[in-house]
DNA sequence: CATGATGACTTGTCATTACAAGTTGAGACG
DNA sequence: CGTCTCAACTTGTAATGACAAGTCATCATG
């Protein structure tokens, strides 16, 4: 009965996530610590004033995140902050090539404004029907292309950026510095293709050569999903490198 | 009511764990094909004759899998099978694999003691003419040789570890449980290539598929390099995922 | 003193019920 | 013919109730 955060139910948004949102601003804030005890299940029963089967949905929710483990008969604990878990450091291609005395640039290939459709509104987490704005480039390095980046971003942001001169300026280097939106993770996928006619063509390669292919989502800091990218690499000019830790469990 | 594969209660293992095996086995051996709908959760209280909530944990926590997906209105439907592997943590393959549920083993192709060579003697930080052990190994998900691993370690691990059983375990968890190596780091490159005669005949795949080739080279706690390894991925069954923080980009 | 039983906690599993919300197709209507 | 409504599906959210099973401190018993 410490204290009484009412959630209510009349909210658009979910009791369970409601829960979910208090506990984690608690842990993040400091007053739940590490490996410290968190209040029982009947315990949120009483202090939120929902159901057991809610409380369980956010625990659940949380466990399945890694912010929270818990243990049958003892309870729920709050969990080590995951130490080094990323430092996976993304050297990105524009920073990259100019830290080794190559010179970049993007040529826009198009620019439209689309329907979101299923994959890329569940990706930037909006709605089928909405529209989103599609960029493709080609970068080129030392005047050799060397990728294609087909990204896809929320209207309002690529109108924006329709204006600005993007043949020589990072995306993400525009919207961190002049649009203010600063940028937390993202998550890739990498895997092996081959070119098909249009991509050989504009990466002047023979088609059916190697392509390493990325699918990229960035997240604003605050978690919101901004930028949803596919990147295809010539294989025979480019590597990707990076560096992990090794999890501790 | 096609068929009524009964759940039984008395078991010691939880209803939901009976039908998430039950669904996970008609997933694998194809009774339910990629982008197909599965039975609605009605359906499955009856043909299992257990409550929905029982369905609901079935179904969520193969969801968290990655084993099927969701669309509020519409039903289930089974994921594409492409296994992904995400190394924000440093994980071996089984490792990673069996915690998403799937069957892996591997095949010993060979093992063999060589001088290191300058290329490897560089990676291991040791002499060229210095004896290392080479293990090739063919992975198999779901019965489907996926990669080819050639791992180079020093001598005297390379001895100990031919007389384990390296078919079903993960080289990374011998060296930490059994060996009492503490893992550190890792450093990865990766590219896309095609495959050649030899590589396309271990993998069972057209010579030319794309595949991901993946240059790892692994630290102890302290800082010691252990294990240089180089994967060959299929290009077509197989995604590298990756969760990376801020950074430049 | 050691040991075992007990009870009071905890989380785990499961059934039943109810309504909300998204999807889809059939049929009524203009 | 197009469109609109609606019913019949789907999954999502939530309450209530019950018992099982693991943990731990306390207390009675040998």
């Amino acid at each position: 009965m410490a204290n009484t955060k009412k959630v209510v139910s009349l909210s658009p948004v979910p009791l369970y996530t409601q829960i979910k949102e208090v506990l984690r601003t608690r842990i993040l804030g400091g007053t739940y610590k590490p490996h410290q005890q968190i209040p029982s299940e009947s315990e949120m029963m009483n202090s939120f004033g929902v159901s057991r089967i809610t409380v369980r949905q956010a625990l659940g929710d949380l466990q399945k995140e890694g912010m929270i483990f818990k243990i049958h008969g003892k309870g729920a604990f709050v969990s080590k902050p995951k130490a080094f878990q990323n430092i996976g450091q993304l050297q990105g291609f524009g920073e990259a090539m100019a830290r080794m005395g190559y010179e970049t640039f993007s040529q826009l290939v198009s620019i439209k404004t689309l329907a979101a459709g299923r994959a890329v509104g569940a990706k930037l987490k909006i709605k089928e029907r909405e529209q989103v704005t599609e960029l493709r480039r080609v970068r080129y390095l030392n005047r050799e292309p060397i990728s294609l980046d087909v990204s896809y971003l929320p209207k309002t942001i690529g109108d924006r950026l329709a204006k600005e001169d993007l043949a020589h300026r990072d995306i993400f280097l525009i919207l961190e510095n002049d649009y203010g939106l600063s940028l937390g993770q993202a998550e890739l996928q990498i895997e092996a293709m081959l070119a098909d006619d249009s991509l050989a063509r504009l990466l002047k390669i023979e088609e059916g050569s190697p392509v390493l292919r990325i699918e990229r989502l960035t997240f604003t800091a605050a978690g919101q999903p901004l930028d949803y990218e596919h990147l295809f690499y010539r294989g025979d000019a480019f590597q990707y490198r990076l560096r992990i830790e090794r999890g501790h469990i």
